[in-house]
DNA sequence: CCGTATCCTTCTTGATACTG
DNA sequence: CAGTATCAAGAAGGATACGG
């Protein structure tokens, strides 16, 4: 299972150099795109590779495979090469990344709530 | 009420640079040392500035008053200056920041959770 | 005791081009 | 279609010194 742990982050274990457990979670979700693909992948069930390019036009094609490679290195998301032609990769939540959904729903819950007060404010 | 919002945070909403709502969420939280300051002000209660510095020892000065003043700009911490000799001044919790609370207990948890297993597995 | 300014280092994100 | 490599830009974190 330690297999399922970023060389960074086992050092940063071994060192000590986390001040607090929660720091481990930040770490694993920390990322610009890293909720909404896990959400995404959590809600909606599996994706390939392609379709999370259209879900996020902004994302550039190696950033995407960043952020999915931590994902993957962390034990939250799975990766399955389809052998077929073209090739086709799909990517869906482990059990260990469903386990994360309930936090990333009240983050959603909380960030919600702050930003529609601030747009009615602003008159967005 | 949209004075609690950091200018770097306003643009962004504008802008709609925000993938989703749960980004507004973990740009608030997201910090080397923000999650465990709020743990300390929400469980223990105010802090004065020496004691937070007492607390985590590895932080810088400015560090420590940076990762404060945002999180008095998002309205989640409030900084009250004592006038006495030699001066005072004391963090402590919004009700806004209190609300935050029971997602950072989450993190927490499911942190302490995967924590532990991969020390038992590194025998740390 | 607390805050700010300056300068520097490191990490993260991203644009682009090339490979199977 | 998907992945990698290279190089550049920007954000975040931090050491240090000075000011009220």
């Amino acid at each position: 299972m330690a297999e399922t742990l970023r060389d960074e982050i086992k050092k940063k274990i071994i060192n000590g150099d986390f001040n607090c457990e929660k720091e481990y979670t930040l770490s694993v979700i920390s990322g610009k795109w890293k909720v909404v693909i896990l959400w995404h992948l959590g809600v909606e069930g599996p994706h390939r590779f392609s379709e999370l390019q259209r879900l996020f036009p902004k994302i550039s094609h190696k950033i995407l495979t960043n952020q999915l490679r931590e994902l993957i290195e962390d034990g939250i998301v799975h990766r399955e090469v389809i052998p077929e032609v073209p090739p086709k990769v799909e990517y869906s939540m482990t059990e260990l990344g469903m386990t994360l959904l309930p936090l990333i729903q009240m983050m959603y819950d909380w960030g919600k709530q702050r930003m529609d007060q601030f747009k009615r404010e602003l008159e967005l």
